[in-house]
DNA sequence: ATTAAATGTAAGCGGATACTTACATTTAAT
DNA sequence: ATTAAATGTAAGTATCCGCTTACATTTAAT
């Protein structure tokens, strides 16, 4: 008798405006007001798809990573066997890095990292992230002849998240422009990869 | 016939403790309140000594630059014969990175990035950073033979500073051990340094 | 047509918080 | 001793914000 509940249209719908708020205003200066105004819907409308202003965040931080993953994914299967797929994600993070917002949202999540369920959300995403990676640039390594030399690709991994971060602060100060991060991240990426 | 204002060396003894809870709760979550409890005074007091908490995060962040500075130029000061500055600061980081909160504080401020006077006194903190850890890894450099090859000092060190961003948020986050930070720091950042 | 939940509007509540005010007390100069 | 600013206590104010409530309207099933 009752009309059939479109709330899971509406949290597709709704869930990336609300991603790309928190990313823009971080946590605390995201008033579910300012949610609710660019959603145009009310507050309450809001609460009846989330408990509340931290489950909000906390789908958010789960939307962001599974876009970048999404997308990750798809340059790793680009095999095109003149690259690794470590080589293509590094020149694609050379050239779209924090494009969906993901450094925004978790320098956020860090600022509100004392919140037990916002800690282990960020911590699952940078775990899978650096899993992520840890895989690519192993298989990048073993294809090379040089063996037992190299760095764990779980350390050069975290030095590679370490690449990106800084690309966005430096973007975000304006003290890096689009040529200088795809530089930074192509130069000295290739020579955590490979080492020259 | 009044008398002397002690304002200074109020400043001198609240800056510190003002610094270390914008670290350790980031801007939003510092309140008045609680930056007066920990100073065990009342808020008017320190409204006395700042116009505003805006006035004293700004003053926060440039005392956690002033005291990471001193720290660096004294090791950069104490030469050996046997490793650069780049490398001893280097060793330094592995081990003490983040002691005086740097990384939390400019966490706290990227995500007031938006505020302009916030953005100014980040932008400055960085610039000055990198001035400093470019001119060391120029200097590390140059008592090289290899010439021509090498990728840009200002270039490695952005890197660097990811390195020590993406340590701490590995500490933060609980996924990277004392151990492994040092580790990280070493290895990649000798890669970074010298290429192999 | 009736029904009952889904959807929407509008207002408001309780608590937190940046900042202020009123006022009493202390202190070093005259 | 007097003075005038420095220092301290205590309370308050205006605003904001997360969240709720009250209530009207719509919609798809019976």
């Amino acid at each position: 008798m009752p009309r059939p509940s479109q709330s899971e249209e509406k949290i597709r719908e709704f869930l990336p405006i609300v991603a790309r708020t928190f990313s823009e205003l971080g946590y605390r200066r995201t008033t579910t007001a300012e949610l609710a105004q660019r959603c145009r819907i009310r507050e309450n409308i809001l609460y009846r798809l989330w408990p509340s202003k931290k489950a909000m965040f906390l789908a958010a931080i789960d939307y962001v990573y599974d876009l970048s993953a999404e997308t990750w994914q798809r340059i790793i299967d680009q095999e095109d066997g003149a690259s690794t797929a470590a080589e293509r994600i590094l020149d694609y993070e050379g050239r779209h890095h924090g494009e969906f917002g993901f450094y925004r949202i978790v320098f956020a999540g860090l600022s509100e990292s004392d919140d037990p369920e916002i800690r282990t959300a960020l911590k699952k995403m940078y775990s899978r992230f650096h899993g992520l990676i840890s895989q690519q640039i192993g298989n990048h390594q073993s294809g090379r002849d040089r063996i037992g030399e190299e760095t764990s690709p779980e350390l050069l991994a975290w030095a590679v998240m370490g690449l990106g971060t800084v690309a966005n602060i430096g973007r975000e100060m304006n003290l890096l422009s689009a040529g200088q991060r795809r530089q930074l991240i192509a130069e000295t990426g290739r020579l955590l990869l490979d080492g020259d």
